[in-house]
DNA sequence: CGGATCGTTGATCAACTTCAACGGTCGTGG
DNA sequence: CCACGACCGTTGAAGTTGATCAACGATCCG
């Protein structure tokens, strides 16, 4: 499991095997099983999810009473409420595994132990948040250029192969619209 | 100028007078002129910029040909196309002056070297980075869950001093609607 | 085999856009 | 400092997009 994170960070950074495993130590695995909460509206955000394997959605409850998901995260992908985690209040969000998943994980305190003993950790990061960041704002760009035809087509195009991993409720959801409307959607551009 | 940056650093690490001089001097300060573009769609993203005084915003031009802004940044924020500055490619984005501005700003090259030399800057953008991304992350879900009349009021709530400053038909494309249906939101909110 | 869950279909409805026109105001050149 | 033009905000009518609701068929899983 700690493979998956080390050949990760190795993408970002440069630095020894001795290094990198000395980090992982910080770290620790945990396994959910399908529709398992990693994490729940309510309590208090007290990890950083590293998905080794599976997949897991971030959703919340809107103000219909229906479920809106808002995020995936697949292997190499990190995944938590960052507000909360950093912070001191409760998380207003949900995290939960769509498929059997492997994560690391890491609390607040092991976290900045980790940045003062390895500062390659806190490079590493600065980059991954870039990233994230800048993902962040293009997903925001297509939310305002595109119609939900549009972006359905897009995401279909961009990630053909999860389009079929996951259930079209949840994507729909995703996209911000109703399985009602992606039906119609996918018998539009059938024809 | 960087009287406004120093003290914007020592919000988020430690650091005494000296360095963070050492660190202020790989920066260049800059104004430009209401509706003066720091970057223009087509160029190379060479800088990235801290906004020292004033106010810029991002736009790009849609598929109807027409200007969608996409962020405000004012005082002790960072603005550039980051996929275009870290990469190689030519931005598709604009960045322009709302009012007369004050930036630091500086290249690639020479942030690199600024993370080599002084690692707090590291430190200093994971958190800017980690903030930035909640932001965006809280954004995209205030964009699903409110329709456009509640992004109004919530933008409006938020940031009222923020809703004088720039002219409406600005506000109305950064909410994602058209000026005329901010007419009428306005309107119903009056009466 | 039986029940719950998921996807589909069609009718009706609400949110928001588009287009065209008008009045006010701001800034610029003379 | 005034006059003119450009730009900005507003209004109303008509048109789209996508939501809601209800019902049905298919499929998955126990």
């Amino acid at each position: 499991m700690l493979d998956t994170f080390r050949a990760h960070v190795l993408k970002y950074v440069t630095v020894d095997e001795a290094t990198i495993a000395a980090a992982g130590s910080f770290f620790q695995v945990k396994k959910f099983r399908k529709k398992e909460n990693l994490l729940s509206e309510g309590q208090l955000a007290r990890y950083n999810y590293f998905i080794a394997a599976g997949c897991v959605r971030k959703y919340f409850i809107n103000n219909k009473g229906q479920e809106q998901t808002t995020d995936f995260a697949i292997e190499n992908w990190w995944m938590t409420d960052l507000a909360a985690f950093w912070g001191q209040g409760k998380t207003e969000i949900n995290i939960q595994a769509v498929e059997p998943t492997t994560v690391l994980m890491i609390d607040r305190q092991n976290l900045q132990r980790l940045f003062a003993a390895h500062p390659f950790m806190e490079s590493y990061f600065r980059q991954i948040y870039q990233k994230a960041y800048a993902a962040a704002e293009n997903r925001i760009r297509y939310l305002y250029e595109f119609s939900r035809e549009e972006l359905y087509l897009h995401f279909y195009r961009q990630f053909p192969e999860f389009t079929r991993r996951v259930p079209q409720y949840l994507l729909a959801s995703y996209l911000g619209f109703t399985p009602e409307y992606l039906s119609e959607i996918k018998r539009k551009l059938e024809s």
